[in-house]
DNA sequence: CTGACCTTGTGATAACGCTCACAAAGTCCG
DNA sequence: CGGACTTTGTGAGCGTTATCACAAGGTCAG
């Protein structure tokens, strides 16, 4: 039956790939460099030889032993795997600080996501043009949706409006949603939802702040017991 | 030697615990519900209620059996392990498209958070106001980390900057970054860094995509297989 | 006070992901 | 052409995370 996956790619996988391929463009664009071990990508990408080796593995073998890899053969291969040899439209929902900031970010188009549509529900900002884009309403969603092909909705709305806006852009037709609203979206399995979450990373690092911290505290307290001995 | 954490909480747990903070802040502020079971915690936070139990019991055995959980106390215990119990100075620097969306973002403040300091090397935004903070240069940034006791960093630069930025951070003393630039950044291993990258997020959301349109071709082309025998 | 009912807390187990270590497969120099 | 050297690709083992299933502990009505 045609081409199935030769292996499932895991998911821990598939979220590395991205991070290659941004080495990739940058020992091939930076330094033309035409070949790359493991171990070289490893460092670039912030992870393990062993790691790097066994994810490509999950693509094949494109590889050449006692060399390393072809930087722009590799290159290719993650692009076609992650589904980056074409543009995907994708339309943001809400457009207050952050949806302009992701109206505006070079990042996306530069990697062949195409902001094809803003929408709001703020009369005050609908028909304004941000980033080059007219505003329109939250319920012309689903015609633009069809009409221009989106395959990807980016939420950005406060988080009461967050669950409302996923099911429209499910109603829709669209399968793959990033959410930037500090709330979890309910949807059918179908819809893959990512979530980005400003105040939940830094939560983390609070957790992670505060241990330091508290090792500090008793190490002091020690210190002074000590010295009162 | 005072209170050791009795059983380490595994990351994967810390990393959901933001999450039931919202769910259980929603809960109390939204309808003063006073009782709640991990089912409903799992419903809210959309994990599952064996999943929510387990994490919990890592903070230790605050539910009541037959009852649930007190959902003020348990908001208490987790803003306590995360360590939110105190407001953290934090400081931008990168004061482009991102930046400035972060410099505004409510959700910081809210949840204790506190932009202490803004910060990038381009003079034309030095001096300049964002978000009600003065713009101030790069090279003041070890002295402004020890006046204003800044803990955490957030970069929100290009990515060119990222790794001489985060050195710059960590050699102020800053131990936990926030990554918003599209690299890896290189750090002594006492520093925490997270990072987040949003056009990673999509290239994810791209290989799902892409699946199942390659699914439903698949489909449409074993139709019209079928139909032709 | 008793028994039916509910929900937690947690061992046991399964799934997943990471790392190690090394054979296999290639390069390259003399 | 042969042997030293390099680096991949991957099986095996280990640690972490998720899930299951149920005893333990508690409520509550009568």
């Amino acid at each position: 039956m045609a081409s199935m996956p030769s292996r499932p790619i895991p998911e821990a996988t598939v979220a590395r790939l991205p991070v290659y391929l941004r080495s990739l463009l940058d020992l091939a664009e930076g330094r033309g460099q035409l070949n790359v071990s493991s171990e070289e990508l490893a460092n670039l990408a912030g992870v393990n030889a062993a790691k790097v080796r066994k994810d490509l593995s999950y693509l094949g073998s494109y590889g050449t032993r006692g060399v390393g890899y072809d930087v722009e053969y590799l290159l290719y291969q993650i692009t076609r795997e992650l589904g980056l040899t074409q543009d995907w439209p994708v339309a943001i929902i809400g457009v207050g600080n952050l949806g302009r900031a992701l109206a505006s970010y070079k990042g996306f188009s530069e990697r062949g996501f195409r902001i094809m549509a803003l929408f709001d529900v703020d009369e005050k900002v609908i028909g304004s043009t941000v980033g080059g884009l007219p505003v329109r309403h939250l319920d012309d969603l689903k015609e633009v949706v069809n009409d221009e092909s989106i395959s990807i909705g980016v939420i950005a709305t406060p988080p009461v409006a967050a669950q409302e806006v996923a099911e429209r852009l499910a109603d829709a037709g669209v399968k793959s949603i990033l959410n930037f609203a500090p709330t979890v979206v309910n949807l059918p399995p179908d819809v893959t939802v990512r979530k980005v979450d400003l105040s939940t990373e830094l939560q983390i690092l609070s957790f992670f702040q505060q241990r330091i911290q508290a090792i500090a505290t008793a190490r002091e307290a020690n210190r002074r017991l000590g010295a009162g001995r």
